[in-house]
DNA sequence: GTCTATAGCTAGATAGAC
DNA sequence: GTCTATCTAGCTATAGAC
């Protein structure tokens, strides 16, 4: 077997710069070659079923992230409440990159993706909401304001990611993380 | 001089729904021209450069409806500012239909669409947050404390617009409505 | 003002050499 | 596993009849 030219992790990561700056419909397959410095028949080696199953691919890795670096841990009960937050805020800041990069999620949801992903990015947004609320009952709060709280922070992240990338400027996305922070530390 | 088809206002409306959800990309002339009942050598007759003037057409009239039915009430400052609040939050609604029509501005706001609107579009969003500042501020609220409700007003509509595309369902928007809508009258 | 026809190109996808 | 070459379908755009 002839070794490949960059591996299956860097690849994903570089199509996943590009689909989520570009969307589904202005990513061409050409595009997510180069990034991969790939030819097109290439990645048709490695995603058989064409650009629908290398999406796929993308999305399933962007959603096993926010599993491992944020929902997980928010969720993880045998440790502080507090020190969970603090560790999935950051990865939540890096995720987005400080607030220059767009969310996937975002990126797929027009007309022609969201056919195609709905469902999984439905349940991600679901998830996010859960273990935020999680977090929230286990720093004390009541079952409603936590579920509130949870759901203002993921409508509030994904705000300042439209905003911050329609300005080109990240303060908007960092103060609405410092924001949201300070809403479940402040008692 | 032969009868149009279908008026120029119309025909933007039509195109305007076929862009809010498919965004730039995702939008082809063929598309665009279907929605009018029209062919796509039509499309050129009306808009001579292309798909880029066409587009920045619809955004036009877009930026008109902002400013008349949302920027311009909430800065009438003859009127009394609850009024004007009501008034406005309205409008937005409509314009939103509900909750289940995406921003335009979100949708031009993929790589491509960027680089073409992007001064256009970051200008809007500059007069959003000007115009709920001053309606801050006339409803008495501290300069600061009205520069952030504003701020705040944007980034909450732009998140609920996305949460309620995704989840297909209209709550989080209607919610985040009545929630800025509070946030200045409870005082 | 709208249409048919078509140019020229790029998209996604496949076949087969190495 | 990667490549060149190629197919077909769709795209933006233009020319010219009515």
């Amino acid at each position: 077997m002839r070794p490949q030219k960059i591996t299956e992790e860097l690849l994903t990561q570089r199509m996943l710069e590009i689909l989520r700056s570009r969307g589904y419909d202005g990513s061409s397959l050409q595009d997510l070659a180069v990034a991969g410095d790939l030819k097109k028949a290439s990645l048709y080696h490695r995603y058989p079923g064409g650009k629908q199953n290398l999406v796929q691919s993308v999305l399933d890795h962007y959603t096993s992230l926010l599993e491992e670096k944020v929902f997980k841990i928010l969720m993880a009960k045998k440790k502080k409440p507090k020190k969970r937050l603090n560790s999935a805020i950051g990865n939540i800041m890096d995720l987005y990159q400080q607030g220059s990069a767009n969310c996937l999620h975002r990126a797929l949801s027009m007309e022609t993706g969201k056919n195609l992903f709905g469902d999984q990015i439905r349940q991600n947004c679901q998830h996010w909401i859960d273990a935020f609320e999680t977090l929230g009952k286990d720093l004390g709060f009541k079952k409603k304001k936590a579920r509130h709280l949870a759901k203002e922070s993921l409508i509030k992240i994904q705000g300042a990611l439209v905003l911050s990338n329609i300005v080109n400027d990240a303060t908007p996305f960092k103060e609405v993380v410092e924001e949201i922070q300070s809403s479940y530390l402040d008692k």
